[in-house]
DNA sequence: TGTACATCAGTGAACGCGCGTTCACTGATGTAC
DNA sequence: TGTACATCAGTGAACGCGCGTTCACTGATGTAC
């Protein structure tokens, strides 16, 4: 995106590292994190393993790059539809386009949106460059949130304290959040994750009703509340 | 429970293989799925890997029994509430008090939480011997829902539909059981997890806001709806 | 109470497999004059 | 345009490790007469 890759060995390079982290996926989605090998994925590319260490510098590494990419790739379709959804659609509408979005993002790959929100891989630390990202997700959200009519908590009830709480945090990271709904993207999220990962995990299995009618029932509780 | 362990041989067998369960859901703790080993259990045991093939029929069957124990434990971990708190208590404080504890059990043992409820261990499939078990979790949920006044939802609603899929669904398995009932304790299995397993899973962590009282507003905000 | 037999726990070697990572080295591609 | 050098991709061997599982076998514990 930065500046234009002019060398052949730039852009061959670049290819390559794509090409193995396409093979990285397509192991994770088949055999989740533990199956992710860079001798595997160079055996499949028609290369030995230790090759791979001139794009990864190991395979926590690699498992990094997926991460961020699956963070990105998340974000960036939550910003389309809040990009598509300006701001003369009502904010109901825009929150229910972007929790749409999210649940047909994990249905189509749910290997990856369970990398973001799954059980954590045991062993690996996910490196600082996550947290903005996992942040900029909920900011279509945040935004849309704050276009509704915000009623403050009854002073001294649960909810006042627990917005205090959040209000303290996040003025830190953004001055122009307030608790109230900061509180509600995070109730939101807490929601649509548990709808989203138990079905993803196939908990919803032979429950014989339909998971996406739970999922807009629970939207419009959301949008009640 | 059933009979008393005769012999010598037959109760130092029970404890063998209670001592491997407790090395490997250290192993999970500490690694999760992927750490389990029988050849390391053995090997801390003071004993041979293959001598561990005398007390569980593979890796997959010491994973099944893990399992089992933990449905069982959490199972039983509501119903002694459930117990305690008998049919005089207004079914709004037992529904309280089950989800407290549900929380209370997944905090202390995280890792057993996420074995029943997080991303499924690749390859691994699940004997239909736990499909009961996961039922038994929510039964005593079920039954305080029941103990509430219970009103349907407007007919061709979104809610209505819903709870005709699970009316058909839920009186094969228990026939007292009704459609809204039902799908009552859905959301409340669906809201309880997303919270459990966000907060599990360190999501939580560094927001600055206590996760208990996210939780209890949540249970408030279920037992408004 | 003592002997003969059956049952069972555990051993140790073996099979076949895979992993991440380091390292010295070969060849090919690019760069600078 | 041609040559000399630097950069980089990739190899193959090696290290050390661990895994699940099978199998023939040794010893100890229990059981039946």
């Amino acid at each position: 995106m930065v500046g234009q890759p002019v060398s052949r060995r730039e852009r061959y390079r670049a290819e390559t590292r794509e090409e193995a982290k396409g093979i990285a996926l397509r192991q994770l989605a088949e055999g989740g994190t533990g199956a992710v090998s860079l001798n595997a994925i160079g055996k499949e590319m028609g290369i030995t393993g230790p090759a791979l260490y001139r794009y990864f510098a190991s395979r926590d590494a690699l498992l990094t790059e997926i991460i961020i990419d699956a963070y990105s790739d998340l974000a960036a379709a939550t910003e389309v539809v809040a990009a598509r959804q300006g701001d003369d659609v009502a904010p109901q509408e825009r929150l229910r386009a972007l929790a749409e979005v999210i649940r047909a993002w994990a249905l189509t790959q749910p290997h990856r949106y369970l990398l973001l929100y799954g059980t954590p891989v045991p062993g690996y630390v996910a490196p600082d460059d996550t947290v903005p990202l996992a942040r900029r997700v909920l900011v279509p959200f945040l935004d849309a949130l704050s276009a509704l009519p915000v009623m403050g908590a009854i002073p001294g009830s649960r909810l006042a304290v627990l917005e205090a709480q959040l209000a303290t945090w996040v003025r830190a990271t953004d001055p122009h959040m307030v608790g109230p709904v900061f509180r509600r993207g995070l109730v939101w999220w807490t929601r649509l994750h548990g709808l989203i990962s138990l079905e993803v995990e196939g908990h919803f299995a032979s429950m014989g009703f339909d998971p996406a009618l739970l999922y807009d029932t629970e939207i419009d509780a959301l949008l009640d509340g």
